[in-house]
DNA sequence: GTGAAAGCGCTAACAG
DNA sequence: CTGTTAGCGCTTTCAC
């Protein structure tokens, strides 16, 4: 074949060629079985010689599938999202799909927006990583049953096709471990508490404490907000109580690094002193010293899982995707060890 | 605004209600001059009331500008390209442009084929990361005029719009930085000598080793093809030699790695017996033990370079954009030091 | 300044 | 099985 960039070859000179009408053409194309075999090869024969190259402004403006799903992301800025991203590509690599991609810049009103206007024909489905504000479209979008599919490690997403990542569970094997390594006094600092996600992180380090028969005590809950002079406070708060906990479990990597400080500016040491735990597994918790022992995300499954659930979707509208939960897990690093302070 | 996931409102509408005709409010769209200020107001009013959202294929159908940059990028396996793509999406935040991603898995092919499609209308400009058969279509779209800008680092591209690290410099950085060290004999693992940038890479090397008055010598050039087993190989050829380098700089980092099994298969240690330099800082290069000393590649400048360049380009297509260069940046960390062997 | 009308390339009924 | 005929929503001459 012979890709000629410039060609303008459009449906009309294939159908000439091959002496049929354009619709015979665009049948073929869009693998219609009204065609009789030996025409198909024949179009198909002087498409590939024509070096034909499908529109898909005509195409999705004529209200045929556009064989391209949309991607919208809060931001780039982490490395968190690419490896969603990377995960979906690899999924969308099997297909014949292709992916446009928004970035929202953390905007809700862009994000609903953007939503907007690629679900107006732009693209077959949607894929929302971490959405700001999905109630702005959720309804609509299910009411149109348009295919769409939310990425939300926050629990943000009502009752609709969505994957996440188990935070509960997460944040029960961060505090056992803990515990296991003979804490009793273990801190936390939650996320946002308006998030699906904190609140899930609060009830998994409160179950397994309670699996220890050790009581959730509200001096040792400090809420954050995911950032890390968050992180620095709460650390500061409880290191000023009078019997401080042994450890800490920050409810995200950020905000463990801001406890980290914390910890070191009243001149203790990690974990020696005090342990921290973080959630997340952000590139960066490998490198801090010392390492962060946090939980991780199956970033790179979620996006898979996501597109996986899409295309799903995409082939039989009709059965309900449901949501999926998928498992964290625990990456001990040296910012956890036994408790060595004074008394046991 | 009403932002109604719904809305079908096209221009025609938007034109009813405003008692125009659907010609002007297109001009309002465009920023047409030659509308009355009042027609203007009207309509945008209009517009916003009904929380008018424009269809992007019809606009690119009927030839207009569709306010969407193309993006190729062989893969996204690596975070390497995340960094890029980060740069190039902070500066299109800055301007109403989106973005479109096409991932072709290294295939020269898809590349091209991508390439074709999307320069049909679907987008107004084109940045091509990596390209692996720029040959395939660089001289249709400079022929159409079409506006394009490669992200390169491997200096494949020819005399077209590309941004890229300069390599030149960064090898003889690093070369330099050994040299300081007290090292005397340095080997080189290069690239595949056909890319670009493997030969500017190479170049420094020696430019360095000739600031100190010393020769290039054969025996300590070996040619790799940047996959680790040439690192392996490599290093182990330069081992065997009657008198080995006590440093070792390899053109990128997976290559550094692989030198680092064969130094250490050896028995010897990094850095005391042989001190090892990659190139890229991919991010594995932090976390691998011991760290490695190596060339960043400024990545995110990159993106945003290449963004401005195609900006540029957009909006005054007449001037030629030329070859942008950005700098690199020696991260030196545990993987080398002054040679501690046998005599100095 | 503004409107009327002709497509852009494709799909989707509706006939045959 | 295949052709005819309308558009999809917008831009763009060409008139007025």
């Amino acid at each position: 074949m012979v890709i000629d960039t410039d060609s303008r070859v459009t449906i009309v000179e294939v159908a000439a060629r091959s002496g049929v009408s354009s619709a015979t053409v665009s049948r073929v194309i869009n693998g219609d079985v009204h065609v009789r075999p030996a025409t198909r090869e024949r179009v198909l024969r002087v498409m590939h010689d024509l070096g034909y190259i499908a529109n898909r402004q005509a195409r999705s403006l004529a209200g045929g599938r556009t064989d391209v799903i949309g991607l919208i992301v809060p931001d780039l800025g982490t490395g968190y999202i690419g490896e969603i991203i990377r995960g979906i590509d690899i999924e969308l690599g099997q297909t014949g799909l292709d992916l446009i991609l928004y970035t929202t810049h953390r905007t809700a009103s862009k994000e609903a927006n953007y939503v907007a206007n690629l679900a107006q024909g732009m693209v077959d489905g949607l894929v929302l990583v971490l959405p700001r504000s999905p109630a702005d479209y959720i309804e609509a979008l299910t009411r149109r049953r348009f295919p769409f599919v939310l990425v939300d490690h926050q629990g943000t997403g009502r009752d609709c096709p969505a994957v996440g990542a188990n935070n509960w569970r997460g944040a029960r094997d961060a505090t056992e471990f803990l515990l296991q390594l003979g804490h009793t006094r273990i801190g936390i600092i939650t996320g946002s508490m308006d998030l699906g996600c904190s609140q899930d992180r609060l009830a998994g380090y409160r179950a397994a404490l309670q699996d220890h028969q050790l009581p959730a005590l509200p001096e040792l809950e400090y809420e954050g907000a995911f950032l890390q002079p968050d992180g620095y406070a709460g650390g500061s708060a409880f290191l000023d109580l009078a019997d401080p906990p042994s450890a800490i479990f920050a409810s995200n990597d950020v905000m463990a690094m801001g406890v980290m400080d914390a910890v070191r500016n009243r001149g203790l040491r990690i974990p020696d002193d005090i342990s921290v735990v973080g959630f997340d597994n952000i590139p960066q918790s490998a490198v801090v010293y010392p390492p962060l022992t946090t939980v991780q995300q199956p970033l790179e499954d979620m996006g898979r899982a996501a597109t996986q659930m899409l295309l799903r979707i995409l082939k039989r509208p009709e059965e309900n995707a449901g949501r999926v939960e998928l498992p964290t897990r625990l990456v001990t690093r040296g910012s956890t060890s036994a408790p060595k302070g004074r008394a046991g």
